[in-house]
DNA sequence: GCCGTTTTCGGCCCGACTGTTTTCAGTCG
């Protein structure tokens, strides 16, 4: 069983064990191990193989120990298929509708018989759900359009695609008369490859103000529907189906608010119970003295410690500042407080980028376009690395087609001095691991890269053994796009990756982050584990056009997302240190 | 169910909004 298997698991048990009614501390036990266990760079069958101890696991005890033991011993957890007789598990899936929890999806069930979304909706056109305790008209008319909005939108929105759509959003409203400030906070500004939804906030100088900005807001053109609507919260859901969340706040607040609803909601956690240690409690409108006992309204509890700035929350709990994406609640807390963070990769640290195309091969820019893209955006150093002869429908170039690019590339190179051209190719990795170019010419290029792009389906041990041998190739420099995912579209190839990873580094290979917004691969999880490892990273943005090349940004947010400095970045380094990584030296 | 340089028992993050109530539970983020 894989760690995402085992997560599901958990996660499923704790939805029953919801349904169920069962004390909800246990329930959240389950979901924070499962969390846990995807973010592990290790699997965890291995760890069993291996004799390490799964209560080392953060949110693993004794018992949850066990029942790892048993589903990976028996791919099954017996209390897990008790439970799934006794509560249909199309509940889990009413429970997921908007405005539907545990105890009305339970309620449903064992009132109505509602077991699955379909008979949700059946009932709710029925005007039966309207008589149950809990139920009214207006509930059952929301959960109709709810039903709607969950079948249109069961997936989260691919990071890059979203970006141009929120961006006007935040431009309007930040043109609305006395508002001060307009950010976009949530998993969009922890750059998390994916989000389910935008949380805006916004300050307002007066009442008024914040009245004008909330108004502008549910008035947006692209707004579909006002999901509602209040003094400091309002939210919307747009034409293209993503919903966005504004809060507004007063100035005073706007760090604390900021933090809060940047999450993550285990970061958050984290930071609350730090300040509960001491005394304090934190809220989104501050640090206050005092725990914040109950009925004591939260701006009159105790003293405002700090709230006006991120900065001055951290440096008040004793941290320094916390980038937001590292706001994970991957130990990010405890390596602030020993000092021990990262100085995390910048956009501005990147010298160049050694992974795109040209109209040579399925690229939509010639070379000399692509050059002086590049050396607007900066760059010492640029790789043309366009397909190789096996990828026939993207053009790949053989020996002969390659000498002629050459040609090309000497007569291009000598006119522009500004920026130095590395002769690459984009080599594929045939099915039994050999490359798609002779020895001969793999030896003349500056700089190789490796991809797999056909024969996804191998078993993942012919699969890892493929790569291992492509990479273990002398002349090979970079692994493209290791696990071949396609966000949202397509899963990896089933590979065992800290085998590729441990060939990779033996051989002095650098792994890629491929950062056009489609891959993002390797993603933030893996490329932790490349990290630990001691790899080096080359961020590439895979560019077919000139505009592409602009994906150099989402790929050094995701690096940073795995903690990554400039040194672990291979085209973040001179062109002479790259060259010397290049020859193995 | 997990966790602990104040604890091995008794805690476990916190507030807003909605719809249902007639003082609050459920849900959400």
């Amino acid at each position: 069983m894989t760690n995402a298997e085992l997560a599901r698991h958990l996660d499923l048990f704790a939805d029953l064990q919801e349904l169920a009614g069962e004390n909800r501390f246990r329930i959240r036990a389950y979901r924070t191990a499962a969390a846990n266990i995807l973010e592990l760079s290790d699997q965890v069958e291995s760890l069993i193989a291996g004799g390490a101890d799964l209560e080392e696991i953060p949110g693993v005890g004794k018992d949850i120990a066990e029942k790892l033991e048993v589903m990976v011993r028996t791919g099954e957890l017996p209390q897990l298929t008790e439970l799934s007789q006794k509560i249909p598990l199309g509940l889990t899936e009413v429970m997921r509708v908007k405005g539907i929890g545990p105890k009305l999806a339970s309620a449903a069930w064992t009132e109505l018989g509602v077991d699955s979304v379909d008979a949700l909706e059946k009932a709710a056109q029925e005007g039966r759900l309207s008589e149950l305790p809990g139920f009214g008209p207006k509930r059952q008319a929301s959960i109709l359009k709810s039903i709607e909005a969950h079948r249109r939108n069961v997936e989260r929105a691919r990071l890059g695609e979203i970006d141009p759509i929120v961006r006007p959003l935040v431009e309007s409203l930040r043109q609305v008369p006395g508002a001060e400030r307009v950010e976009v906070a949530g998993s969009y500004r922890r750059r998390r490859e994916t989000v389910g939804d935008i949380d805006l906030l916004a300050i307002a100088d007066s009442h008024k103000a914040a009245a004008a900005i909330s108004q502008a807001f549910t008035t947006y053109p692209d707004v579909d529907e006002v999901l509602g609507s209040g003094d400091t919260r309002s939210s919307v859901r747009l034409k293209n189906g993503l919903e966005v969340d504004l809060r507004v706040m007063e100035a005073e607040s706007f760090g604390a608010a900021l933090l809060y609803f940047t999450g993550s909601k285990s970061h958050n956690v984290e930071l609350r119970q730090l300040a509960l240690d001491k005394g304090w409690h934190l809220t989104e409108y501050g640090l206050f003295e005092g725990t914040g006992e109950e009925g004591e309204s939260p701006l009159s509890s105790g003293k405002r410690l700090a709230s006006k700035t991120e900065e001055d929350i951290y440096a008040k709990l004793g941290l320094p500042y916390i980038e937001p994406e590292m706001r994970e609640g991957r130990g990010e807390i405890k390596a602030a407080q020993e000092g021990e963070l990262p100085v995390l990769v910048e956009l501005a640290d990147i010298r160049g980028d050694l992974h795109m195309h040209s109209t040579w091969s399925d690229g939509r820019a010639s070379i000399e376009d692509m050059m002086r893209a590049c050396m607007e955006r900066g760059y010492e150093y640029m790789a043309l690395t366009d397909h190789s002869k096996a990828l026939a429908m993207t053009g790949g170039l053989d020996e002969e087609k390659l000498a002629r690019q050459w040609e090309e590339l000497d007569e291009i190179t000598a006119a522009n001095p500004g920026i130095t051209l590395l002769r690459g190719l984009e080599v594929d990795i045939l099915k039994d691991g050999t490359l798609d170019l002779s020895d001969e010419w793999l030896e003349k290029l500056d700089i190789v890269l490796v991809s797999v792009h056909s024969h996804f389906s191998l078993p993942i041990e012919e699969q890892t053994a493929r790569m291992v041998k492509a990479v273990s190739h002398p002349q090979v420099n970079i692994l493209c796009h290791p696990t071949g995912r396609i966000l949202g579209a397509r899963e990896g190839y089933a590979v065992d990756l800290a085998e590729v990873f441990e060939a990779c580094r033996e051989n002095q290979v650098a792994v890629e982050l491929n950062a056009s917004y489609q891959r993002l691969d390797l993603s933030d999880v893996n490329l932790i584990a490349a990290r630990k490892r001691g790899l080096m990273v080359s961020i590439g943005t895979d560019a077919h056009n000139e505009k592409e090349l602009a994906g150099m940004e989402l790929g050094v947010q995701q690096a940073r997302r795995a903690w990554l400095s400039k040194e672990q970045v291979l085209n973040a380094r001179e062109l002479a240190e790259v060259r010397k990584f290049l020859a193995k030296k």
